[in-house]
DNA sequence: AGTTTATGTTGCTGCTGTCAACATTTTAGA
DNA sequence: TCTAAAATGTTGACAGCAGCAACATAAACT
């Protein structure tokens, strides 16, 4: 990409930019990122990041103030991008409510295979979706309510059975969860890309079914 | 309740008992589960478990040749607890294949949050469940199989769909997985045992319908 | 210009997993 | 029973890690 006008577009707009590196910041969550994709998450370790950027073990501490906030900077992208890929399927099938709804569920479940590492840091062992980070939980729920939203609109139109729209998006919410976690844990034994989709298809769809008013 | 130490029995005689400390072995997964309790499954260390064992920070080691041979005991303990409380559950209600169904996934989620500690670390960012650990996989196997019987005695009796039992049975699988994580990780903003248990409930419903032939 | 701020580096501490060498206790074979 | 072997526990070491403090330098601001 052109990283050459940094100096001239920065000015007042951007201080996200990096004076001495080539925005360090970035660089170490596009790093992590891909460290994750070619080890694991338990591996990543700021140092090592920072050795394969060529700076100093120290260099991330002047972005983020723990490891921590590193996982955290990258959940909030991930479920910013979820919310995104998830109101993109909502606004498909506007008049099938269960269409609509299996739409969100298998949305979810692509950008979770498609995005491994980013899924697996929004919801690794770190538990990091809590009330030390305000922001990051509302990004969660953000996303979230797409889901309740559609379930709800669902019920008024009187599709989906009448009880607890909330109770009933956090069942498809495990669902569609569970099955990202396994997909990407390979605990699925599934090869490409397609049969994982067609399975999606399926598991959506019998939500859905199982959420239709007789 | 479980037969714990059978899991290892490979000598002659019977191993298990400790002859300087009191069964070191065993005293260092239950010390690590208890940590994981209390404390989380990131922090657990080898070390610390020693240390508060008060044995040296050597000690375990005399036991698992690595931190993660020690995680891998414990998921096997888990895999063989979570694959009885499923048959225990599968035992029920012979005659109604939806009901059964659903008893096995109120049972897996029952285990998961009665069991957090082991369920964490069956299913931590650690993949444990691969071609590295025969037998562990052997056991998660055993424990799907549990699922994956019912589903297809249901179809036999022409109650569930007749779609491929394997895809079906990782759909159940993967929204109790799902439940199951998020309500460990406090995802689920519920307080009472009482409210999941009743989630659990309309959860595998909702599922079960959804495989009910029309 | 000169000062402040942002960024990067070096060095350190404490914790961790793991190895090697050694010590002690228990078991097993003569 | 006595002794060698095995099982178990300890001490010490090393490298990698997160994070802190002090220092260095480049950019920005006045």
């Amino acid at each position: 990409m052109l990283s050459l006008s940094t100096c001239e577009q920065k000015k007042k707009l951007m201080p996200a930019k990096a004076y001495h590196h080539g925005d360090l910041r970035q660089k170490i969550i596009e790093e992590s990122l891909a460290w994750i994709e070619q080890e694991n998450i338990v591996s990543l370790s700021l140092r090592g990041v920072a050795k394969r950027l060529g700076v100093s073990h120290n260099a991330p501490y002047r972005h983020f103030p723990d490891k921590e906030s590193l996982l955290v900077a990258i959940s909030k992208i991930g479920f910013s991008q979820l919310h995104d890929a998830l109101e993109q399927a909502a606004k498909s099938s506007p008049n099938d409510h269960q269409q609509q709804l299996e739409n969100i569920g298998v949305a979810s479940i692509q950008y979770a295979v498609s995005h491994r590492a980013y899924y697996q840091v929004m919801f690794s062992d770190r538990q990091l979706i809590c009330e030390d980070h305000p922001e990051l939980y509302r990004l969660s729920q953000a996303a979230f309510n797409v889901l309740l939203d559609a379930i709800k609109a669902g019920q008024s139109a009187q599709v989906f059975i009448f009880q607890d729209s909330l109770q009933l998006a956090r069942i498809c919410w495990s669902m569609t969860h569970g099955l990202s976690m396994l997909a990407i844990d390979n605990q699925l034994a599934i090869t490409e890309e397609d049969e994982l989709t067609e399975l999606a298809r399926m598991a959506t769809k019998v939500v859905s079914t199982g959420l239709m008013q007789t």
